[in-house]
DNA sequence: CATAAAAGTTAGCCTAGGCTAATATATTTA
DNA sequence: TAAATATATTAGCCTAGGCTAACTTTTATG
Protein backbone atom coordinates (compact mmCIF):
# COMPACT_ATOMS: atom_id res chain seq x y z
CA UNK A 1 0.00 0.00 0.00
CA UNK A 2 1.32 3.61 -1.02
CA UNK A 3 2.41 5.59 2.14
CA UNK A 4 0.40 8.54 1.91
CA UNK A 5 1.30 10.35 5.41
CA UNK A 6 4.76 11.42 6.66
CA UNK A 7 6.65 10.07 10.00
CA UNK A 8 9.12 11.88 12.37
CA UNK A 9 10.56 11.31 15.54
CA UNK A 10 8.72 13.61 17.12
CA UNK A 11 5.67 11.14 16.94
CA UNK A 12 7.86 7.93 17.69
CA UNK A 13 8.27 10.05 20.86
CA UNK A 14 5.17 11.01 21.31
CA UNK A 15 3.88 7.83 21.34
CA UNK A 16 5.81 6.47 23.73
CA UNK A 17 5.07 9.32 26.22
CA UNK A 18 1.58 8.56 25.98
CA UNK A 19 2.73 4.77 26.89
CA UNK A 20 4.20 5.69 29.49
CA UNK A 21 0.82 8.15 31.02
CA UNK A 22 -1.31 4.69 30.32
CA UNK A 23 -0.53 3.68 33.88
CA UNK A 24 -1.06 6.72 35.35
CA UNK A 25 -4.16 7.10 33.64
CA UNK A 26 -5.40 3.31 34.62
CA UNK A 27 -4.31 3.65 37.70
CA UNK A 28 -6.12 6.82 39.10
CA UNK A 29 -9.16 5.83 36.64
CA UNK A 30 -9.37 2.81 38.69
CA UNK A 31 -9.03 3.90 41.93
CA UNK A 32 -11.55 6.46 41.27
CA UNK A 33 -14.02 3.82 40.13
CA UNK A 34 -13.03 1.36 43.32
CA UNK A 35 -13.72 3.96 45.18
CA UNK A 36 -17.34 4.40 44.27
CA UNK A 37 -18.34 1.29 45.74
CA UNK A 38 -15.47 0.64 48.39
CA UNK A 39 -14.81 3.37 51.12
CA UNK A 40 -11.00 2.57 51.03
CA UNK A 41 -9.15 1.52 48.06
CA UNK A 42 -6.02 -0.96 48.85
CA UNK A 43 -3.20 -2.72 47.58
CA UNK A 44 -5.13 -5.90 46.78
CA UNK A 45 -8.17 -4.07 44.98
CA UNK A 46 -5.96 -2.36 42.69
CA UNK A 47 -4.42 -5.61 42.35
CA UNK A 48 -7.37 -7.86 41.73
CA UNK A 49 -8.52 -5.11 39.43
CA UNK A 50 -4.91 -5.25 37.24
CA UNK A 51 -4.71 -8.80 37.36
CA UNK A 52 -0.93 -7.71 38.51
CA UNK A 53 1.05 -8.77 41.88
CA UNK A 54 0.42 -6.80 44.96
CA UNK A 55 4.80 -6.14 44.74
CA UNK A 56 3.82 -4.45 41.71
CA UNK A 57 1.13 -2.07 43.03
CA UNK A 58 3.37 -1.31 45.98
CA UNK A 59 5.70 -0.31 43.84
CA UNK A 60 4.08 1.79 40.97
CA UNK A 61 1.85 3.45 43.87
CA UNK A 62 5.10 5.15 44.91
CA UNK A 63 5.00 6.22 41.35
CA UNK A 64 2.27 7.91 41.57
CA UNK A 65 2.89 9.42 44.96
CA UNK A 66 5.71 10.44 43.66
CA UNK A 67 3.35 12.20 40.22
CA UNK A 68 1.38 13.91 42.59
CA UNK A 69 -1.50 11.98 41.78
CA UNK A 70 -2.39 9.97 45.08
CA UNK A 71 -1.59 10.25 48.71
CA UNK A 72 -0.84 6.92 50.78
CA UNK A 73 0.69 6.09 54.32
CA UNK A 74 1.97 2.45 54.78
CA UNK A 75 -0.80 0.31 55.44
CA UNK A 76 -3.49 2.63 54.61
CA UNK A 77 -6.33 3.46 52.01
CA UNK A 78 -5.14 5.16 48.78
CA UNK A 79 -6.34 8.63 47.95
CA UNK A 80 -6.28 10.40 45.02
CA UNK A 81 -4.94 14.37 45.23
CA UNK A 82 -7.06 17.14 43.39
CA UNK A 83 -4.82 16.71 40.33
CA UNK A 84 -5.35 12.55 40.27
CA UNK A 85 -8.94 13.48 40.68
CA UNK A 86 -8.94 15.46 37.18
CA UNK A 87 -6.59 12.88 35.93
CA UNK A 88 -9.55 10.19 36.25
CA UNK A 89 -12.18 11.86 35.40
CA UNK A 90 -10.89 13.35 32.29
CA UNK A 91 -9.24 9.85 31.52
CA UNK A 92 -12.61 8.53 32.12
CA UNK A 93 -14.47 10.74 29.51
CA UNK A 94 -11.85 10.17 26.76
CA UNK A 95 -11.86 6.74 27.38
CA UNK A 96 -15.83 6.35 27.29
CA UNK A 97 -15.91 8.66 24.46
CA UNK A 98 -13.46 6.49 22.32
CA UNK A 99 -15.72 3.31 23.51
CA UNK A 100 -18.66 4.64 22.47
CA UNK A 101 -17.63 6.05 19.29
CA UNK A 102 -16.28 2.18 18.31
CA UNK A 103 -19.63 1.20 19.24
CA UNK A 104 -21.20 3.57 17.00
CA UNK A 105 -19.62 2.63 14.08
CA UNK A 106 -20.65 -1.02 14.33
CA UNK A 107 -17.93 -2.39 16.80
CA UNK A 108 -19.08 -5.29 18.99
CA UNK A 109 -18.81 -4.79 22.74
CA UNK A 110 -15.89 -6.84 23.88
CA UNK A 111 -14.00 -5.29 20.86
CA UNK A 112 -14.81 -1.85 21.68
CA UNK A 113 -14.09 -2.11 25.20
CA UNK A 114 -10.85 -4.01 24.30
CA UNK A 115 -9.01 -1.60 21.84
CA UNK A 116 -10.34 1.60 23.61
CA UNK A 117 -8.33 0.26 26.49
CA UNK A 118 -5.34 1.24 24.36
CA UNK A 119 -6.54 3.67 21.96
CA UNK A 120 -7.91 6.38 24.55
CA UNK A 121 -4.27 6.83 25.21
CA UNK A 122 -3.42 7.94 21.85
CA UNK A 123 -6.38 10.24 20.58
CA UNK A 124 -5.77 14.18 20.76
CA UNK A 125 -8.19 16.70 22.14
CA UNK A 126 -9.18 17.43 18.33
CA UNK A 127 -9.58 13.57 17.22
CA UNK A 128 -11.65 13.27 20.57
CA UNK A 129 -13.99 16.12 20.08
CA UNK A 130 -14.67 14.96 16.32
CA UNK A 131 -15.43 11.40 17.75
CA UNK A 132 -17.80 12.90 20.19
CA UNK A 133 -19.26 14.76 17.86
CA UNK A 134 -20.26 11.80 15.51
CA UNK A 135 -21.93 9.28 18.56
CA UNK B 1 -19.15 10.89 32.92
CA UNK B 2 -21.09 7.49 33.36
CA UNK B 3 -19.44 4.57 32.79
CA UNK B 4 -20.96 2.12 29.98
CA UNK B 5 -18.29 -0.51 29.41
CA UNK B 6 -16.55 -3.19 31.66
CA UNK B 7 -12.75 -3.85 32.35
CA UNK B 8 -10.84 -6.64 32.92
CA UNK B 9 -7.00 -7.54 33.37
CA UNK B 10 -7.19 -8.85 29.94
CA UNK B 11 -7.47 -5.77 28.55
CA UNK B 12 -4.68 -4.21 30.45
CA UNK B 13 -2.90 -6.78 29.20
CA UNK B 14 -3.12 -6.60 25.87
CA UNK B 15 -2.77 -3.20 25.48
CA UNK B 16 0.82 -3.56 27.21
CA UNK B 17 1.33 -6.67 24.87
CA UNK B 18 0.81 -3.97 21.63
CA UNK B 19 2.82 -2.10 23.67
CA UNK B 20 5.88 -3.80 23.04
CA UNK B 21 4.98 -4.83 19.91
CA UNK B 22 5.22 -1.01 18.69
CA UNK B 23 8.64 -1.23 18.63
CA UNK B 24 9.15 -4.25 16.68
CA UNK B 25 6.29 -2.92 13.74
CA UNK B 26 7.40 0.67 13.85
CA UNK B 27 11.00 -0.48 13.55
CA UNK B 28 10.19 -3.14 10.01
CA UNK B 29 8.14 -0.30 8.97
CA UNK B 30 11.28 1.98 8.94
CA UNK B 31 13.09 -0.66 7.17
CA UNK B 32 11.06 -1.60 4.51
CA UNK B 33 10.54 2.18 3.74
CA UNK B 34 14.27 3.11 3.70
CA UNK B 35 15.36 0.47 1.74
CA UNK B 36 12.84 1.65 -1.07
CA UNK B 37 15.34 4.56 -1.35
CA UNK B 38 18.52 3.07 -0.27
CA UNK B 39 20.10 -0.23 -1.40
CA UNK B 40 21.35 -0.76 2.21
CA UNK B 41 19.84 0.28 5.41
CA UNK B 42 22.34 1.00 8.50
CA UNK B 43 22.41 1.75 11.81
CA UNK B 44 22.45 5.34 10.99
CA UNK B 45 19.61 5.35 9.28
CA UNK B 46 17.29 4.52 11.60
CA UNK B 47 19.08 6.21 14.17
CA UNK B 48 18.01 9.40 12.64
CA UNK B 49 14.57 8.24 11.55
CA UNK B 50 13.67 7.73 15.56
CA UNK B 51 15.74 9.72 16.94
CA UNK B 52 17.23 7.45 19.28
CA UNK B 53 21.12 7.09 19.39
CA UNK B 54 22.86 4.59 17.12
CA UNK B 55 23.63 2.32 20.75
CA UNK B 56 19.92 2.38 20.97
CA UNK B 57 19.26 1.00 17.71
CA UNK B 58 22.17 -1.38 18.13
CA UNK B 59 20.57 -2.78 20.93
CA UNK B 60 17.63 -2.51 19.74
CA UNK B 61 18.07 -4.52 15.89
CA UNK B 62 19.24 -7.73 18.58
CA UNK B 63 15.94 -7.72 19.64
CA UNK B 64 14.36 -7.93 15.96
CA UNK B 65 17.42 -10.42 15.08
CA UNK B 66 16.17 -12.85 17.74
CA UNK B 67 11.79 -12.55 16.81
CA UNK B 68 13.39 -13.88 13.56
CA UNK B 69 12.15 -10.46 11.70
CA UNK B 70 15.53 -9.20 10.48
CA UNK B 71 18.91 -10.57 9.79
CA UNK B 72 22.30 -8.31 9.95
CA UNK B 73 25.67 -9.10 10.61
CA UNK B 74 28.20 -7.03 12.25
CA UNK B 75 28.93 -3.69 10.28
CA UNK B 76 26.96 -4.94 7.61
CA UNK B 77 23.04 -3.79 6.49
CA UNK B 78 20.51 -5.36 8.02
CA UNK B 79 17.73 -7.13 5.74
CA UNK B 80 13.89 -7.99 6.38
CA UNK B 81 13.26 -11.71 6.95
CA UNK B 82 10.13 -12.96 5.42
CA UNK B 83 8.48 -12.69 8.46
CA UNK B 84 9.78 -9.57 9.03
CA UNK B 85 8.81 -8.34 5.59
CA UNK B 86 5.22 -9.95 5.69
CA UNK B 87 5.26 -7.74 9.38
CA UNK B 88 6.07 -4.25 7.79
CA UNK B 89 3.58 -4.76 4.82
CA UNK B 90 0.67 -5.70 7.23
CA UNK B 91 2.00 -3.04 9.65
CA UNK B 92 2.31 0.17 6.79
CA UNK B 93 -1.79 -1.52 5.69
CA UNK B 94 -3.18 -0.90 9.50
CA UNK B 95 -1.23 2.69 9.39
CA UNK B 96 -2.31 3.73 6.54
CA UNK B 97 -6.11 2.93 7.05
CA UNK B 98 -6.17 4.23 10.26
CA UNK B 99 -4.72 7.41 9.28
CA UNK B 100 -6.98 7.82 6.50
CA UNK B 101 -9.86 7.16 8.46
CA UNK B 102 -9.01 9.98 9.94
CA UNK B 103 -8.55 12.15 7.62
CA UNK B 104 -11.91 11.10 6.54
CA UNK B 105 -13.48 12.57 9.75
CA UNK B 106 -11.89 15.83 9.46
CA UNK B 107 -8.61 15.61 11.77
CA UNK B 108 -6.17 17.86 10.27
CA UNK B 109 -3.01 16.17 8.29
CA UNK B 110 -0.37 16.66 11.18
CA UNK B 111 -2.76 15.76 14.08
CA UNK B 112 -3.69 12.40 12.02
CA UNK B 113 -0.29 11.18 11.52
CA UNK B 114 0.59 12.16 14.99
CA UNK B 115 -3.07 9.71 16.29
CA UNK B 116 -2.53 7.09 13.79
CA UNK B 117 1.28 6.43 14.60
CA UNK B 118 0.24 5.10 18.64
CA UNK B 119 -3.53 3.90 17.93
CA UNK B 120 -2.34 2.38 14.69
CA UNK B 121 -0.98 -1.05 17.41
CA UNK B 122 -4.02 -0.74 19.38
CA UNK B 123 -6.73 -1.30 16.83
CA UNK B 124 -8.07 -4.83 16.27
CA UNK B 125 -8.65 -6.66 12.86
CA UNK B 126 -12.43 -6.15 13.32
CA UNK B 127 -11.83 -2.60 13.79
CA UNK B 128 -9.90 -1.91 11.11
CA UNK B 129 -12.44 -3.61 8.77
CA UNK B 130 -14.48 -1.37 9.96
CA UNK B 131 -12.52 1.78 9.31
CA UNK B 132 -11.61 0.45 5.70
CA UNK B 133 -14.98 0.31 4.43
CA UNK B 134 -15.83 3.83 5.97
CA UNK B 135 -12.79 5.72 4.17
C1' DC C 1 -7.35 -12.38 73.25
C1' DA C 2 -4.39 -15.44 70.88
C1' DT C 3 -3.62 -17.17 66.68
C1' DA C 4 -4.52 -17.83 61.85
C1' DA C 5 -5.30 -15.63 57.61
C1' DA C 6 -5.05 -11.78 54.71
C1' DA C 7 -2.83 -7.87 53.10
C1' DG C 8 1.24 -4.80 52.66
C1' DT C 9 6.15 -4.13 52.25
C1' DT C 10 10.84 -5.02 50.98
C1' DA C 11 14.68 -7.17 48.63
C1' DG C 12 16.34 -8.99 44.76
C1' DC C 13 15.74 -10.64 40.27
C1' DC C 14 14.40 -9.93 35.13
C1' DT C 15 13.61 -7.53 30.37
C1' DA C 16 12.76 -3.39 27.63
C1' DG C 17 14.31 0.75 26.01
C1' DG C 18 16.65 4.90 26.71
C1' DC C 19 21.46 7.42 27.38
C1' DT C 20 26.88 8.60 27.19
C1' DA C 21 31.64 7.53 26.63
C1' DA C 22 35.13 4.69 24.87
C1' DT C 23 36.68 1.84 21.38
C1' DA C 24 36.64 -0.54 16.80
C1' DT C 25 35.82 -0.68 12.03
C1' DA C 26 34.63 1.44 7.43
C1' DT C 27 34.61 5.04 4.33
C1' DT C 28 36.08 9.28 2.39
C1' DT C 29 39.34 12.48 1.00
C1' DA C 30 43.76 15.00 0.82
C1' DT D 1 47.67 5.27 0.67
C1' DA D 2 47.58 7.59 5.08
C1' DA D 3 44.87 10.34 7.83
C1' DA D 4 40.53 12.15 8.99
C1' DT D 5 35.79 11.46 9.39
C1' DA D 6 31.78 8.66 9.77
C1' DT D 7 29.61 4.80 11.45
C1' DA D 8 29.10 0.65 14.48
C1' DT D 9 29.80 -1.73 18.69
C1' DT D 10 30.39 -2.39 23.53
C1' DA D 11 30.24 -1.34 28.40
C1' DG D 12 28.03 0.65 31.91
C1' DC D 13 24.48 3.46 33.66
C1' DC D 14 19.37 4.70 34.34
C1' DT D 15 14.04 4.20 34.92
C1' DA D 16 9.77 1.60 34.15
C1' DG D 17 7.21 -2.26 35.07
C1' DG D 18 6.88 -7.01 35.75
C1' DC D 19 7.90 -11.25 39.00
C1' DT D 20 8.79 -14.35 43.55
C1' DA D 21 10.06 -15.07 48.23
C1' DA D 22 10.56 -13.54 52.80
C1' DC D 23 9.02 -10.78 56.26
C1' DT D 24 5.78 -7.38 58.73
C1' DT D 25 1.48 -5.56 59.91
C1' DT D 26 -3.41 -5.67 60.08
C1' DT D 27 -7.70 -7.99 60.35
C1' DA D 28 -10.65 -11.82 61.30
C1' DT D 29 -11.96 -15.69 63.93
C1' DG D 30 -12.05 -19.62 67.37
MN1 LIG E 1 -9.17 4.02 30.70
MN1 LIG F 1 -6.19 2.25 29.16
MN1 LIG G 1 3.44 2.57 11.68
MN1 LIG H 1 3.61 3.39 15.38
Amino acid sequence: MKKTRFSSPKYFKLSKKQNANEILEDYVEAIEEISKDKKDVKNIDLSKYFGVSKATINKNIKRLIKAKLVTSEKYKSIHLTSNGKTLALDSNVRHEIVFKFLRKIGVPKKIAEEDSEGMEHHISSYTLKIMKSLI
